[in-house]
DNA sequence: GTTCTTACA
DNA sequence: TGTAAGAA
């Protein structure tokens, strides 16, 4: 979403994402091909990696070391992003729980109906 | 001098 | 995955 962040700065040279992180440069090209990383170009196209890539790399080091392989790899990697996407799906549908929450018994305190239904309730109970 | 791509073991 | 060749 937002590119303009100090994570997603291309700062690093191949070189200095192997003493980063401990892998080849023929590994780090390697998961390249693979869309595990995108690192940006120079004019001269050589890479230069971002804070966010090498962060990746050292991930897929220790999927690696591991045992997983880089369809496991690449499957952890896409469905973080699902995740994410439901997590914060989640945060949303909590926060405005909490606040119709909180509305009812501001409005309830002396009265007898509530419009929360069980099923919504029990989210808190998780 | 460093890194890139491609190809081969 | 490592290494070599030839080009940026």
């Amino acid at each position: 979403m937002e590119q303009s962040d100090r994570l997603h700065m291309p700062l690093f040279s191949i070189r200095i994402v192997q003493d980063l992180t401990e892998l080849t440069p023929r590994q780090i090209r390697y998961y390249e091909t693979h869309g595990l990383v995108v690192p940006a170009r120079t004019e001269g196209n050589q890479r230069l990696f971002s804070f966010a890539d090498v962060d990746r790399l050292l991930d897929i080091k220790q999927l690696t070391e591991q045992g997983i392989n880089m369809a496991g790899i690449k499957e952890m990697l896409t469905n973080r992003q699902e995740k994410e996407r439901n997590e914060e799906r989640e945060r949303v549908h909590s926060k405005r729980l909490h606040e119709q929450v909180r509305w009812e018994a501001l409005n309830n305190a002396n009265s007898h109906k509530s419009s929360i239904i069980q099923g919504q309730l029990s989210h808190f109970f998780h």
